[in-house]
DNA sequence: TAGATTGTTAATCGATTAACAATC
DNA sequence: TAGATTGTTAATCGATTAACAATC
């Protein structure tokens, strides 16, 4: 195909991570009903992206198909896989066991995630020492160890607003590079460490605002 | 202040309704406080934006602050509630009662929202008739009838992926406007139906992408 | 006043899409 | 070949930030 001038390694996007993650889960669902190559435009249809996208996406990450058959279903899932995935199953820990704190411990028993839970945590006496679905729940104090132990990378916080800060700054000092926060408030940027804000609260009330114009 | 040329009736983002919500959040808790005026630079950093994105975003509700004191904590808060809420206090309802969706009616219960979980349903015989946390749950038979009653707007989403594009579908044949949807797949957009994905999965291999880089 | 802040536009930045030669 | 698809850039679109007169 044409030229090739500049590599261009440009800083990649949350947005586009995000993207390469569907376009995973769809791959993986062509694979299942046995589909073995797929075509840019379906691939867009499948996560509501336009087909340039697709290609771009799949350019950056130096993914290529061929103009007869498209893309080839298991090798795309591979690039994919190598470009986003650590070599083993990477594991990470959980503050805060409360409802919403057990509720994603079952998502991740069901297998849904490709991510492992190594350990959770909560300050609450009542909760440590126990196990829920095959994850020991530590109290606070041992968070450096385990962190340190199990060479833990990403933590979730599901812990109240007025202790979500807290929360973070010990696993940040324990070592943590990336968080996804439950919590409704915004935690303080730290350098070098990936926050993701998932805010029910603040979604519904968008939500409810979009559903009414 | 200088001159207003046109009104500028933009289409307005859902980013900057994500932010008006978050604003709001911290007024509420300034409100708390005591606080009584704050500058555009504060209530910026409460939510990690700029000073100019604050300003934007009021000048574009139309909230006027001054020089002197900055914006009028507890005004700003009700212009804002002016523009994002409705009259009433308004009523959703859950599709699943899971883990995840009996998590998120705990949620409601403690009052961190600002909606109301109005009914919950299930396809499973076993969960319905019964009520979680002071909300029935209801068969998807009854789903257009309960839609109907309370004036829903409103669904969440808290299925497997296998059944939420089904689930969805109900929904907004009953005649919901705006989708939370948890299950970890895409579903088909509608035109004039707002839907926000809140994807754990997607979420959670971002930020170990980026917690690893 | 001097210094800080607001309302508002222009400039900038980044992400998405359109377009098209190369290819099968 | 004719038609469809890819890889790739240019054009477009939209959102954010910089800048500054007006104001207190």
């Amino acid at each position: 195909m044409p030229n090739t001038p500049v590599p261009s390694k440009h800083k990649i996007s949350p947005k586009q991570i995000g993207r390469l993650t569907l376009y995973r889960r769809a791959l993986r669902d062509l694979d299942r009903r046995g589909v073995m190559h797929v075509h840019s435009h379906e691939l867009a249809r499948s996560i509501n992206a336009s087909s340039a996208q697709v290609r771009r996406d799949l350019m950056y990450i130096e993914h290529t198909g061929t103009p007869a058959h498209g893309y080839d279903v298991q090798m795309l899932n591979n690039s994919i896989g190598r470009f986003l995935d650590m070599p083993q199953v990477e594991p990470v820990v959980i503050v805060g066991m409360g409802n919403l704190g057990r509720a994603i411990l079952t998502l991740f028993s069901t297998g849904q995630v490709g991510l492992t839970i190594a350990a959770a945590f909560d300050s609450d006496p009542q909760k440590t020492g126990r196990v829920h679905n095959g994850c020991r729940c530590y109290g606070m104090d041992q968070l450096n160890q385990v962190v340190d132990d199990h060479k833990i990378n990403v933590g979730i916080l599901a812990v109240p607003a007025d202790a979500a800060q807290d929360a973070a700054d010990s696993l940040v000092r324990a070592g943590v590079r990336g968080l996804v926060n439950f919590a409704p408030t915004r935690l303080r940027p730290v350098p070098g460490v990936y926050i993701e804000d998932i805010d029910l609260t603040s979604t519904l009330e968008k939500v409810a605002f979009f559903a009414r114009i």
